[in-house]
DNA sequence: GCGTTGAGACTACACGTGTAATTTTTTGGA
DNA sequence: TCCAAAAAATTACACGTGTAGTCTCAACGC
């Protein structure tokens, strides 16, 4: 996300998880069918959302019969991105206190908890 | 952020950190002039933003002389929801997931990682 | 008492976002 | 070849946000 693509919204993040989730370029009608049972939303919202990813450069399209959609992005790209954005708004960039702060808040099972020591423990 | 407050825009957080660092209330001249050196923002704009704070039910006024104003909200509290947001959007809720993301990408430097593995012996 | 000054209220305005409807253009089948 | 149905483009519209300007009213100093 260099400053390549724009800020995504929650509404067209949707459309990601759904690009993301497909090993293949998609064509708007199957982004549609995805997203009319996961959120309802009608074809044309469906196409606005999908064209304005493509305008942020966010998605690129390839003209076959008909318009296939890939992402330009990577899942793991924009999560980094947004999770670095996260931390510098509300942690001064810090990683060790947003973890801190999951920790001591009632956020973590405690399962969670044994898991992520079990990371730092194993982790090299 | 029991629902009692809406969403806090960009803008506003900046308010609301001026807001939290103060002990006690403070008077719009005082966020002012904070803001106006650390954002260059004018007089208005900061009582706009003041004012869509307490509208959203995240500031509280105070009718003295002038109106003072304190957080509704404790950072903490507004970390703890934003950062659980973050999660659920785009880890499906997995906080695991979260640091696992933070863990293997670049954003973490070694001493990160030792404090963060610190934190997870330690804590009990 | 009256005017100036600063606080607060009201107004502004462009751009992004959520959510679509309507219009136009293709295209495959009769 | 011409039409219907699907795909794409264009248009819509209200609400939030960033960023202020202007108007009004009260209080303090002369």
């Amino acid at each position: 996300m260099n400053s390549l693509a724009e800020k995504i919204s929650d509404s067209e993040l949707e459309v990601m998880k759904v690009l993301w989730e497909a090993e293949d370029a998609l064509p708007v009608t199957a982004i549609r069918e995805t997203l009319a049972e996961r959120k309802g939303w009608e074809a044309t919202t469906v196409k606005t959302l999908v064209a304005r990813l493509v305008g942020k450069g966010a998605v690129s399209q390839e003209k076959r019969k008909v318009f296939f959609y890939s992402p330009l992005i990577s899942e793991k790209e924009y999560n980094a991105w947004a999770t670095g954005n996260l931390v510098r708004r509300l942690y001064k960039g810090s990683v060790k206190d947003l973890v801190a702060a999951l920790v001591s808040s009632d956020e973590l099972s405690d399962a969670d908890i044994a898991e992520l020591r079990s990371m730092f423990v194993v982790k090299e």
